[in-house]
RNA sequence: GCGGGUGUGGUGAAAUUGGUAGACACGCUAGACUUAGGAUCUAGUGCUUCACGGCUUGGGGGUUCGAGUCCCUUCACCCGCACCA
């Protein structure tokens, strides 16, 4: 049999090993975590999977096997582990398969589930699967539904500066209206007395509250992805373009569902310095929340009512504002706009609405806008100054208004050169000829009434204070992190519980969750344009009649009285991780005694793509959910880590254009007119040799190919790209699987390089790792079973120590890759010793246990232990045994005597001091000519130290 | 444009606080054993030189007895944000 002299000469069986061994956890429960213990815990998660139809490639287990190896090695350190995984499974994917084949999303996710659970298993992953969650789950969607109505429940209250309840809202309202509440809101709500607000019709006081609520609908202008026929967050663009599929993306204005995360702005920032994340991403998101401080300024328009409010942060410019500029979306500009520009007007705004947000992004040199006709009065100086409107302003950031100031915004600059505005220099000593000066720290301001010749820090506060007494102005923070969009007009996804009377929304009784998904008969959106959901009108039925208690609620004129939106894909991911840790619970999203025990997480493993979507909205929703004491902590991960992307290495063939003739890569000449051909990595060899017999039966253009080899051989070219099925790229970690066996994959996979970084996949390099297990085995058997039990030497127990310490250094520092050298160099150290010692190998076969869990439990078993070595104290370094005799170890010696031993054994320091004062080369460093701040210690004084 | 990161042999990469640069592995070269194999073992392998030696962590400069590591400057590549007032 083929695969038995395979087995020959890889020398141990890792099939039958490694079944085994995965056969003995599954059946003992081995890594079942318990929700009560005296040990201290420890949580280890991994960023769930999506469960594609593509199965998972050797990219993906690349953050499963760090998460794990820290797993097993905590366990052995004598924590009581939590190491779950699940399933992130309502998505767009499974969706539009469905729509493709009429299968129901379910039914494909069901599958590609159990699919990813067989490759996982194959890895020989220490996961409790006992708390396995999918956010498609009924029994787990009911909580993110619960969630949500909680969220409805609630509004901000900036005083108390967390969520409250909207009960204690309406109470202040019924006494005393919202003059003198001081809550986060919709800046359309209207001021109103006590009195008011008793009077007002119930849909009215409704419509207030949505104004506060944490979760509300309005009318908001999103990021409609046409061929994809829903709304996008933010998150989900990437460079004008959606992140699935990359179709165009345009604003439009809907009813949608947000969620008011804005609320949390401060506290998601200040956060970030409590949690031990990845530096760049706390700076992706505190880009992402982008915090600005300044002020709001009022601009009476002339001759009108309105005023205009502009966001700065150069109050302190204000003298030099020479025009006005409002984003072309916004409302007041159809007021202010007089009938002579009303034409230019209009036209300007159709043009801006039309063009694409990729349009706007790629167009931002040229310098467009229109004057409206109106002007506004300076503040200070009543000076007349012209409103224009600009698409270089944002409707949604500030408050879509500027105060231009061309002398000291390039913007504004650019836009009054353009336009030909005037400038006005109101900064000492600089010459704006060319550009704006935008220098802050060394400006002087001048030519500005009471500001006159002040610093920019002294003229911020005098002008704020002066706009603030003024009654036209108010000092102000600003964040550029938006409220985040959650209906998502999708089939696949959790329905929103709500339920509509003539228009308003009502939430469901908790008591009636989960409000399951309908069966449909199609998956896209109605005739009538209408989400999928759309098509379930009996559902909508049913589910009032069963869950609205009072009939007469029931607005039985409604063509379809339930909300049709479902959630977008972050919202099961955003507490999914409390869920692990009680999953089976059906009477509360975590039970206190589970959420008390475990706490937080201390180690989480995912990618940084995830930085301003998934990572940011579940700080948001811990934090919401904190404020109303459900839970323990306000931040849920002690420590992030972001394991870096593996990528593909691409392989290409060379067609001559217009022919069938392909060229070997090594003989293109840069004459050749050639078209590059994507081919699967698969048929090509770690020489980058194609195999072009396996080629023309791989697909049918290549049958008649014809091949002009170089030297025998037909070389491609190589690109290192993402990973992904349609760039033929993809490795699958079963084949390795079979080929060398799950722990030299999980070792080569560590061995790659540095767990942060990106890296291409190459497979050249697993030999290496293949080889050092099998010798590793040999320590143990070389045709027969050659432990001893001899005492080992001197030599040997250090290369142990020093392994043991080393190793576990590098797992506390996550570098698994040096591990992994570790462990080669003393497993060659053991062979030319020829130490086979049982005290040497027991301790190594604890220490190899995280990186070869199969492996190591097979030799533990060997060694005559009857139980699994899981739980097994992990390895301790003696470092006495590393001293070695003769060898001289430094120390520093910096003007004062500061020892730094390469060992931190415990010597005595007065002892070495006095050594080192004593030993003759001591006085020669000190009195030679070149003074030296470092000496060498001979081994004699560690010695007799020791 | 702004913010962050990375540059070390043919390749992946090591180098705890500044202290013998290139550990470990792949690849390559030679050899041993072989029922000739993608097994195992031994030796060699940064560049340069016959050799002694010299040079070497993207380039240039600095601090230091000593710099891959710290500082300045410059170049290249990667990632994120992008008219944020």
């Amino acid at each position: 049999m083929a695969s038995q002299k395979e087995q020959e000469h890889v020398g141990y069986d890792f099939n039958r090993i490694e079944k085994k061994w995965q056969t003995y956890w599954a059946k003992n429960q081995t890594f079942k975590a318990t929700n009560k213990s005296d040990k201290p815990k420890f949580y280890v998660l991994d960023m769930f999977p999506y469960p594609s139809g593509a199965g998972l490639h050797v990219g993906h287990p690349l953050g499963y096997i760090a998460s794990d190896i820290v797993a097993r090695y905590k366990r052995h350190q004598g924590f009581n582990v939590l190491h779950p995984q699940g399933y992130d499974s309502f998505g767009l994917p499974a969706e539009q398969y469905a729509i493709q084949t009429g299968q129901h999303p379910a039914k494909t996710t069901k599958e590609n589930i159990a699919r990813y659970r067989e490759q996982l298993d194959r890895m020989g992953f220490s996961f409790d699967w006992s708390r396995e969650v999918r956010t498609s789950d009924p029994s787990y969607y009911k909580w993110t539904q619960w969630i949500f109505l909680l969220l409805f429940d609630h509004y901000y209250c900036i005083e108390a500066d967390k969520a409250m309840p909207i009960s204690t809202l309406v109470n202040r309202f019924e006494k005393e209206g919202n003059y003198s509440v001081n809550a986060v809101s919709d800046p359309h709500v209207p001021s109103f007395s006590a009195s008011e607000w008793n009077a007002y019709s119930n849909e009215k006081q409704q419509q207030i509250l949505l104004g506060y609520r944490l979760t509300y609908l309005s009318d908001t202008e999103v990021n409609w992805c046409a061929a994809l026929g829903t709304v996008l967050a933010n998150d989900e663009i990437i460079n004008g373009v959606s992140e699935r599929g990359g179709h165009p993306v345009t604003k439009k204005k809907m009813k949608q569902w947000s969620m008011r995360i804005g609320a949390y702005a401060e506290r998601l920032l200040s956060g970030l310095d409590r949690i031990e994340w990845p530096e760049p991403l706390k700076e992706m998101q505190r880009n992402w929340i982008g915090k600005s401080i300044g002020a709001k300024v009022f601009f009476q328009v002339e001759a009108h009512e309105a005023k205009i409010e502009v966001f700065t942060t150069r109050p302190d410019t204000i003298f030099g504002v020479t025009f006005m500029t409002l984003a072309p979306e916004l409302e007041l500009v159809q007021q202010l706009t007089t009938p002579d520009q009303q034409k230019a007007v209009e036209e300007y705004i159709e043009k801006t609405r039309q063009r694409t947000e990729r349009e706007r992004m790629a167009d931002v040199k040229s310098c467009t806008g229109v004057f409206t006709g109106s002007y506004a009065l300076h503040p200070f100086t009543a000076e007349r100054i012209p409103i224009w409107i600009g698409d270089y302003v944002l409707a949604d950031y500030g408050t879509g208004a500027v105060m231009a100031v061309p002398c000291g915004d390039q913007r504004d600059f650019d836009f009054a050169k353009h336009f030909n505005l005037p400038i006005k220099n109101i900064f000492k000593s600089v010459s704006i000829e060319e550009q704006a000066y935008s220098e802050k720290e060394n400006a002087v301001i001048d030519n500005s009434d009471f500001l006159t010749g002040l610093s920019h820090k002294e003229a911020m506060k005098t002008v704020i204070a002066a706009l603030e007494e003024k009654g036209c102005g108010k000092g102000t923070i600003n964040y550029r992190l938006r409220d985040a969009i959650f209906s998502r007009q999708r089939y696949w996804g959790e329905p929103i519980p709500v339920y509509y009377v003539k228009g308003i929304p009502y939430p469901l009784s908790s008591e009636d969750l989960p409000l399951e998904l309908p069966e449909v008969q199609k998956y896209l959106p109605t005739e009538e344009g209408a989400p999928p959901l759309g098509n379930a009108t009996h559902w909508a039925w049913d589910t009032l009649t069963k869950t609205v208690v009072d009939n007469s609620l029931i607005d039985h004129q409604s063509v379809f009285p339930l909300e049709l939106n479902t959630m977008p894909g972050w919202a099961g991911s955003s507490w999914y991780f409390y869920r692990y840790m009680d999953a089976q619970n059906s009477r509360e999203f975590v039970s206190l005694e589970a959420k008390n025990y475990w706490q937080d997480v201390d180690l989480y493993l995912g990618g940084s793509e995830h930085a301003t979507g998934h990572l940011l909205y579940s700080r948001f929703w811990q934090k919401f959910l904190f404020d109303l004491e459900l839970l323990p902590v306000d931040e849920y991960a002690k420590k992030l880590i972001n394991q870096g992307m593996i990528l593909g290495t691409s392989a290409f063939v060379y067609r001559k254009s217009g022919t069938q003739n392909y060229i070997s890569k090594d003989l293109l000449t840069a004459e050749d007119k050639v078209e590059p051909i994507r081919v699967d990595v698969n048929l090509v060899n770690s020489s980058d040799e194609l195999d072009t017999a396996a080629i023309q039966n791989w697909q049918p253009q290549f049958q008649q190919a014809t091949f002009e080899y170089s030297k025998g051989v037909f070389k491609v070219g190589r690109e290192v790209e993402k990973m992904s099925k349609s760039k033929y790229n993809v490795v699958n970690p079963d084949e390795i699987c079979d080929q060398y066996g799950a722990d030299t994959l999980r070792m080569y996979e560590m061995f790659l390089g540095p767990i942060e970084q990106a890296k291409p996949w190459n497979t050249a390099g697993i030999s290496g790792v293949s080889g050092f297990l099998n010798k590793f085995w040999r320590l143990f058997y070389d045709d027969q079973w050659r432990v001893t039990e001899a005492e080992p030497t001197k030599e040997a127990l250090k290369i142990t120590h020093e392994t043991i310490k080393k190793i576990t250094y590098d797992i506390e520092h996550f570098s698994f890759n040096t591990c992994v050298s570790s462990f080669m160099i003393c497993v060659n150290e053991l062979h030319r010793l020829q130490c086979y010692s049982r005290s040497i190998l027991t301790p190594l076969t604890v220490l190899l246990s995280p990186f070869a869990p199969h492996l190591a439990e097979e030799l533990w078993e060997n060694l005559g232990h009857s139980h699994s070595l899981t739980q097994e104290p992990f390895p301790v370094a003696n470092e006495a045994y590393m001293v070695e005799e003769n060898k001289d170890y430094p120390i520093s010696f910096n003007g004062k005597m500061r020892f730094t031993l390469s060992l931190s054994l415990d010597l005595d320091q007065e002892a070495i001091k006095k050594a080192v004062l004593e030993d003759p080369r001591t006085m020669e460093y000190l009195n030679g000519n070149t003074p030296k701040k470092w000496i060498i210690v001979p081994a004699k004084i560690i010695n007799i130290v020791c």
